[in-house]
DNA sequence: TCCTTTATACTCGATTCGAGTATATCAAGG
DNA sequence: CCTTGATATACTCGAATCGAGTATAAAGGA
């Protein structure tokens, strides 16, 4: 039951700016009132509490047609957000209803992504107050047909075009590449960096280091967002760090399809095994291998055949498949196994 | 390398109060200002911020003489905690300055816990402005023994006595399970989430579930920071919902380490198997098989010979082992696998 | 010397995983 | 009607992993 340690690293070998600012030994000298405030060694800080805008921001992922989508306003440039009110028992309640009554559709999943409040988020206000974003990661069923007041869904692969990998190298990831190398202008430690992060020289492609592969990017200058002047603008930008959180958010996601059955809030009510399969490559940006992926699904129970076919396609009809709702979650999620147990 | 969906349920099976309230049907019947509020359609909420009273909260783990422990302040009723200030660039920053320099020991590991605004959580305040709070984890290695001035150290089992079962059923169990039996009042759905979370009736114990039982513990009132009149009052109290974000800390980090070698950051520099072993059992609240832990270990290749051994205690002199830090957190971190890849 | 204690090494069967192959069943076209 | 192409579904096989148990090595103490 018991299995420690998985795999190496998660904290180490550079863990994300916002995540864990490495970078900024310069911040450590900065004026820091945890440090510059005469501590009371054992009260811990004091008690009183700062003041702060708050805001909640959802990524809320949907796919159709095999197209993995997030939902966005402002003409794609930004993720819905909206002021943090003092009314709520529960964020999630809240944010729960408004994007129902949004999409029209009911989110099956919703859950907290990160909080965001780094100073450098908006050079612009110098303001006291700083700004605290709260995000969220929901999941959505298709969408209905894009109409007057719908909201807008854009392909988040036109955000991230590099973090698909389904049909092979993507169109750029030379050129993103090339940027990266002279950035690193042959520094051992960022060339390491970048072949972890892209699978370079040997090392596999991971397609949860979604995170990594954008603040690398960032950090050589390749995202317009960075404030570099005549940026190459690799995919598609968004307002202030928008598209960070969203990268926070498809790395979540990437990572919790593994072993948790979330993909199913975002199937319809039934479907058929490659649609299911299809659904999954999409959100992890990968081709999966056929036989082994029925096998998996099918031996742990997870669906169970509604009794009909489809005749959608050209070939032979397949069954279609309902998720096992009430019987999966009812029963004891032996969560990652542990090592051993005596 | 690709694995979809390990094990079921996750965001089924009645999440914790606060991260998804479930339970809260009446809350969706309240003043909703996303809802009572004339959405513009396609402009998500508006940009405008909301206030809030902002703090950090550190829940500040490390394991002495094989006893997980917790840094408290006020003679252990809290958890440290701070202002949220405006002038950092990080909050990791400047929270792992501030906590070097409190217990004097460096922080191997920090990371986000949740943030938590549940307006619920403090029931006094009527004041516009909410308080958020943002916690962080973070593991110690093994402080100084405690002298003048030093912060102060408490077991997490006094807090959780429950959550101990390295020796078998830990005492006061019976008592719990009576107590949760008494609130269930034998409704099915209500011994079914006590049976799940306590591992009763068949079903296996799963460590990872901290703040599962500390909810069902809270709703069936044997919580005394529930507010209720006479609690039976199981385990050591803190302020305010504190405890309940130790549960979350505790909960994170026994799932994270069996997938990340965070057991590492708690370790000193050299130690035998065993010493780890015995730290990891006190993470997790369990006894884990020998053969198979020290197998598990050196397969992944995790630790190397320091070459000197140990004779502390009364058999054969123990190895000494090195974490191979450097090494582990250059290679690839394959992650949690996928299930097939083509 | 013998016994206890702890460390370390090895075995075995069951299960899972990656990868590949074989067969079934439809639609469309000659 | 029968072939072809396409898709669905079923089966196989070896390698790796996992849970569980057993055996041997090296110390200290009686």
């Amino acid at each position: 039951m018991v299995r420690v340690y998985g795999s190496p690293s998660g904290m180490g070998g550079r863990a994300p700016r916002h995540l864990d600012a490495t970078a900024s030994a310069a911040a450590r000298l900065d004026a820091d009132p945890l440090r510059a405030k005469p501590l009371e060694k054992t009260k811990g800080w004091n008690v009183t509490t700062g003041f702060a805008h708050a805001e909640l921001i959802a990524v809320l992922a949907a796919v159709t047609g095999d197209e993995p989508r997030v939902m966005t306003v402002d003409a794609g440039k930004a993720l819905p957000s909206g002021p943090f009110e003092s009314s709520h028992r529960s964020l999630q309640v809240g944010l729960r209803d408004w994007i129902e009554s949004q999409t029209g559709h009911p989110v099956g999943f919703l859950e907290q992504l990160y909080t965001f409040a780094d100073s450098d988020r908006d050079p612009g206000s110098v303001t006291g107050a700083r700004r605290i974003s709260i995000s969220y990661l929901g999941l959505v069923r298709e969408q209905a047909a894009p109409g007057a007041g719908q909201p807008e869904w854009h392909g988040w692969h036109e955000y991230f075009p590099w973090e698909d990998r389904r049909e092979g190298d993507p169109a750029g990831l030379a050129q993103i590449l090339q940027g990266l190398r002279g950035w690193a202008e042959s520094d051992p430690d960022r060339d390491q960096r970048i072949d972890f992060a892209f699978g370079q020289n040997g090392l596999p492609w991971n397609e949860d280091l979604v995170l990594q592969r954008y603040e690398l990017m960032f950090e050589a200058g390749l995202i317009p967002e960075a404030g570099a002047p005549e940026a190459p603008a690799f995919g598609r930008p968004m307002q202030g760090d928008h598209r960070r959180i969203l990268a926070t958010g498809i790395a979540r996601l990437r990572a919790k399809i593994k072993y948790r059955p979330v993909a199913f809030e975002i199937m319809p009510d039934s479907f058929t095994l490659l649609q299911l399969q299809r659904t999954v490559e999409a959100l992890v940006g990968l081709r999966l291998h056929k036989p082994n992926f029925r096998r998996q699904v099918d031996q742990q129970e997870l669906i169970e055949e509604t009794g009909e076919t489809t005749t959608e396609a050209r070939g032979r009809p397949a069954m279609l498949f309902r998720y096992r709702r009430a019987v999966v979650e009812a029963r004891a999620l032996s969560g990652t196994r542990l090592p051993i147990k005596v």
